[in-house]
DNA sequence: CGGTCCTTTGAATTTCCTCAAACAAAGTGG
DNA sequence: CCACTTTGTTTGAGGAAATTCAAAGGACCG
């Protein structure tokens, strides 16, 4: 496991002729993690944002008991990371090979309106999740999640999952057994075929809207 | 059902000598809701952010299906409403006869500070109830639902509580019969006394603390 | 090639949901 | 003021779904 830091790649730099928010402007450095390194963790004093350039996080918490909720997945190009009081709340790791860039904290180093703008991002992001964990069938639950990591990975087919099946019932509040039951159901009646446990091409994405709109 | 307008009582002015958010230094008026009077709808175009002065508001998406989430519940003194694009993404409705005021809208009028405050607030009220949602036993679901309740109502004794069983299942996902179950269970179990349906007596909080932390 | 971790599948159990009925509280109209 | 209706709550019985426990199959890595 390592952490390494070296500069960003042009790629994550601003495009000439756009207004980008102000903290696109400057150069960054990628830091690197290997899969399950820790990025921060709950009680952490710090504000950093982070932006994900390649891989993909998984952000939680730990309950009583062992029990784990997975609060959100973060994929390419998105960011994570913003508090109310500079506390952290949850656990961050890296679920792949990944590497992020700080776009700004919670201090005046970023302005208010991108601040604003990443907290209604994060607001939508957990109620939308929120949403989902209220449906009552495993099939719902895992309908929706497929369909959002469909549309976030640019609905390039097929998909490709960064995470476990843990990390997606941690997620969607099911037992991994309950999780990969529900796969089988949807790949017996052809709505999607598996190549390999991570990899899933949705033959029938139809189905899947149909199940939970 | 009524929605009326008067102005605002002296309480909910600024109070001297306090640096309070801008939004609280200006006279205020306010508008009355009836049970079950529609506050906004999905859909609608409107930033506005308002605060319970008195009553309860419960705020929810309707699925295909019929199937209702309830996405917060929120009690005097607390605000709701901050939209990302000021369209509404849900409905908001008075749950008990109920007081409320505008203090601010998503455009010029509100500082970006006091926005990226809200957005925060809830952020992180989604995060958490997001957390319950992934419970996977009724009990940890009430539990938790009863002493946040509590907590935001001061702690006093007795809860009342402003929402009906029906509310309580579109918001932990369970249905009323598992909700009215999982009090009777506390009330058999000596955790709590059932003074009518809507007035609960928290004898043992911490045995609910126990199912939930 | 052997070991570890992840995934899948099966069987038994528990929990929750569905359907049903009884009960309680509040409001309406005669 | 009282029958009646409506709405909300509680409780029971049966069935469906998810969890738990268990074991076997795959994929990856040293």
């Amino acid at each position: 496991m390592y952490a390494g830091v070296f500069p960003a790649s042009n790629r994550s730099r601003q495009t000439p002729g756009t207004t980008a928010p102000s903290y696109l402007a400057r150069p960054r450095q990628i830091s690197l993690f290997s899969p399950d390194a820790e990025i921060y963790r709950q009680g952490d004093r710090s504000g950093l944002v982070y932006r994900v350039e390649f891989g993909a996080v998984r952000v939680y918490r730990l309950h009583a008991g062992g029990r784990r909720q997975v609060v959100s997945f973060h994929l390419a190009g998105e960011t994570f990371g913003l508090e109310a009081d500079r506390t952290r709340r949850f656990f961050a790791e890296a679920m792949v090979h990944s590497g992020l860039t700080v776009v700004g904290n919670a201090s005046a180093e970023t302005t208010s309106e991108d601040l604003l703008a990443l907290a209604l991002r994060q607001m939508i992001s957990a109620q939308e999740h929120l949403l989902v964990l209220g449906r009552q069938s495993a099939l719902e639950k895992l309908a929706a999640f497929l369909l959002d990591i469909a549309e976030r990975q640019g609905d390039l087919d097929p998909i490709d999952l960064p995470m476990t099946r843990i990390d997606i019932g941690d997620y969607l509040g099911l037992t991994i057994e309950t999780v990969s039951r529900s796969f089988s159901k949807f790949r017996d009646e052809g709505i999607l075929r598996l190549h390999g446990a991570r990899t899933v091409e949705l033959l029938k994405p139809d189905r899947l809207r149909l199940l939970c709109q």
